[in-house]
DNA sequence: AGTAGGATAATCT
DNA sequence: GATTATCCTACTG
């Protein structure tokens, strides 16, 4: 059996659906709290996908994308929100799955008390409530997310069924490569996050 | 159920 | 100066 290193190690659109119903522990902020993963997105690298912050290449930013597969690439957005990628694929290639989603499974109480006004159900559902739960931040940008850090990831020990998964275009991307099929999420789980098609662009107005 | 608008600042053009 | 891999609240039906 391949190392998680490995297997994570292959295309974004590949290995996004190994990641589901994987389990993530944050022991941030000195209490632990356990998400298991129901909906992710693929991002491919450098000039390979329109949609991905890696497109244009290197920038101060997105430079864990180049880091090896593992590394957790974390980023601010919205003047508010901060969103945890998985790094995949061959080093330098700068491709990452976006965690979007998950159910919590251990440290509920905690979780709760990050996000107050939240019910149960939304506790992380959507890739900035996800972090809210975990504690995650910019701190952890470039972590080694399969190594001892405070942020882990452990693979599930069975891919999904087939019948289980849903494909799906990708959410918030606008211009190319919003129709990219390459959202994965479980079928029939409560905390996957409502679509939202890109906010639109202004149009000129039509006679 | 669904939709609209505002918050709020780093990043990039 | 525009855009953004979003979330929340407040509305309508």
């Amino acid at each position: 059996m391949p190392s998680p290193r490995a297997l994570l190690s292959g295309p974004a659109h590949e290995v996004a659906p190994l990641l589901l119903h994987a389990r993530l522990t944050s022991e941030l902020d000195g209490a632990r709290v356990v998400v298991r993963i129901t909906e992710v997105e693929a991002y491919a690298g450098v000039g390979a996908d329109p949609g991905s912050h890696a497109h244009r290449g290197r920038t101060a930013r997105n430079a864990s994308m180049f880091g090896r597969a593992g590394l957790a690439y974390v980023y601010f957005t919205y003047g508010m929100h901060w969103c945890l990628n998985v790094v995949t694929g061959p080093q330098s290639e700068a491709s990452a799955v976006l965690l979007r989603a998950g159910e919590v499974v251990e440290g509920l109480d905690v979780a709760r008390s990050r996000r107050p006004r939240s019910s149960d159900r939304d506790l992380a559902r959507g890739p900035a409530r996800l972090t809210q739960v975990l504690a995650v931040t910019g701190e952890q940008d470039g972590i080694d997310l399969l190594g001892r850090s405070p942020l882990r990831l452990r693979l599930a020990s069975a891919p999904v069924e087939p019948e289980a998964l849903l494909i799906t275009p990708r959410t918030g991307v606008s211009g190319a490569g919003a129709d990219t099929l390459w959202r994965f999420h479980l079928r029939d789980e409560a905390s996957v996050s409502p679509y939202r098609s890109a906010k639109p662009r202004p149009r000129t107005a039509r006679s």
